[in-house]
DNA sequence: TTGTACGCGTTATCAC
DNA sequence: GTGATAACGCGTACAA
């Protein structure tokens, strides 16, 4: 803070002591006599006397904060995982500097440069949908920099990772279109290389097979920028609806394309689940007031953030190095609605 | 970071000059010979220095981070703050430090002393709803933190302030129901006490006697602890569907109570708008594509969020204390959609 | 039981 | 034009 605070040189002086007197008096040390410490105790409660963060940050090499990239905060799941993070580098008494990615890999390599700048002890990230090359963070893990990936994660690099049974997640909502009766079912993803796009879209073709059903490569669409600009969802819409061989449902694998859909739908006059299913992994808490109540797939951020910040806390604080590894799998919930329901 | 980075004195030692040359090289000081400078620069370059900014902070007393507390991050409307307060203070090289109060005193009165015990340069605050008491506050502000409120605004205390025309908000959601053909019109807002159920009840009442309509106490509710637990909100709406004289339409304000009257409304099968209309502040993505689509009164969240934190950092960047503060009104609008809207 | 001196990385001041 | 030194606040090895 920018207001004089006390330090121990301070308190030494008011009571005609030394700093390590003081310093050592605080930590409660045996070698300072109990008046001693009673005395300086007393004082420093008075005066309201808080160590210096950053004092200690520069002596201990630690400046006890935590980096977070993500690609967007305004976005339920992220925002619940953020919360997750929170709730327990709080607990541990880390800080938690946040950097959005707005799913521009430029961007990310700014945050990161940031990030280390600020001397963080530990990052934790969901990388970009552009980003495929990932020179810049195995040169940081390669630093040393611990390092935690969660939802969108990088198999190159041997760290901790937490996700969702994306896999799972997609089989369950496609089997779950499927069961209901729709035969040509579409997905749209985020980026084709993504992690999650990857486990999700497998997901799919694994239900369509198990069911004898084909896959069919001009149902499947990639929005390379993460369909943060609505444009680039529109025209994969677009181009599904006048195909000749229409789908009749579609398992979106992102919050933003799937709210994005049902946005395209009330636009174009095209009833759901009528004229088209939807299934979609979101997280928002309105998808039981939408039109129609959405059928999502949901995933446990809250426990996501948690988890991963956990582990990365763990990375910081060992002694030494750690070669175990976790890839932590967190299951996902198929939440069944109207958008996905023949009436 | 953990790993080892490059010091001056590193560069000092391996190219034979001391660290006050080197120092003064990369801040390309008039004292030193184009050579030296050169060479430090190149060897600066290729090692990758980077000015350690926690030593920097200990030089400077200042931490170049700033706190912010908000109630809740994963809200619409304060997660777009929070996104116009991280675009400039990224621009100017400051962290920012999330803490959330979850509308909770006790839980506001230990993130500023988490904050401040972080060193933050200066704080934005948007107040919980429980909080009446700003003796935390004044004290800290008294010590000299920078302080600027949004949102949520204390009075009691001088310095910036950055809200919209909550007056106007609540006036013209108001208005615009009544135009509508509603007679009894309910309002729900959050704590009685806070500036913003203030402003907007205030609009509310104004409108209602501007159209020579009486103020109903009994169709004026409070939820204490913001709405953050459905119940409270429950509670407030059962009582008023238990009013001999039930409301025709609900003035909301706030986000949370916005969306859980949505919700109560869909469990009770009461339609909107023909049982009873709707109009709320929410700045939710997905207002249009809810069951009714929501007439809302917007907030721009994220110049808010902006003008918020130029305002704190000017004030951290001052030579002198200002003594002239001022109080940013930024303007609502209300968007008609078919919550509100007689069919 | 207490005090002195040093180091973390940086810059400002003073000396040469 | 360059170097030595002190200072920011803290903890601790070493000295007394």
């Amino acid at each position: 803070m920018k207001f004089e605070a006390v330090t121990i040189k301070d308190i030494a002086r008011a009571l005609g002591l030394s700093t390590s007197t003081v310093s050592r008096a605080l930590r409660d040390s045996y070698e300072i006599s109990e008046d001693t410490k009673k005395l300086v105790r007393e004082y420093a409660q008075e005066h309201n006397y808080r160590p210096n963060p950053i004092a200690l940050s520069l002596k201990e090499k630690r400046s006890r904060s935590i980096g977070v990239i993500v690609c967007e905060i305004a976005n339920s799941f992220f925002s619940q995982i953020i919360n997750g993070i929170e709730s327990i580098a709080y607990d541990k008494g880390y800080n938690v500097i946040i950097s959005q990615s707005h799913e521009s890999f430029e961007r990310e390599l700014l945050d990161l440069n940031y990030l280390a700048s600020r001397s963080i002890d530990g990052l934790l990230i969901s990388v970009s949908t552009e980003t495929s090359d990932f020179e810049h963070l195995k040169s940081l893990h390669n630093k040393g920099l611990p390092i935690v990936f969660f939802d969108r994660i990088v198999h190159d690099i041997t760290t901790h990772k937490v996700a969702v049974d994306n896999f799972k997640g997609g089989y369950d909502a496609t089997t779950h279109l499927i069961k209901n009766g729709f035969k040509s079912i579409a997905n749209i993803s985020i980026a084709q290389h993504s992690s999650i796009t990857q486990d999700r879209l497998g997901g799919y073709k694994q239900a369509l097979e198990d069911n004898n059903m084909p896959v069919n490569d001009s149902l499947i669409k990639f929005c390379k920028h993460g369909g943060l600009a609505y444009e680039e969802l529109e025209n994969a819409l677009d181009e599904l609806f006048s195909l000749e061989n229409k789908p009749e449902a579609i398992f979106t694998a992102s919050d933003k394309i799937t709210t994005g859909c049902l946005r395209y739908f009330k636009s174009h006059n095209i009833r759901v689940p009528e004229d088209i299913a939807l299934v979609g992994f979101s997280n928002s808490d309105l998808a039981d007031l939408l039109q129609p109540s959405l059928t999502v797939v949901k995933q446990p951020a809250f426990e996501m953030g948690q988890v991963a910040t956990e582990l990365l806390l763990q990375l910081i604080e060992a002694k030494r190095p750690d070669k175990q590894f976790e890839s932590k799998v967190l299951p996902t919930e198929l939440i069944i609605r109207d958008s996905s329901v023949k009436r």
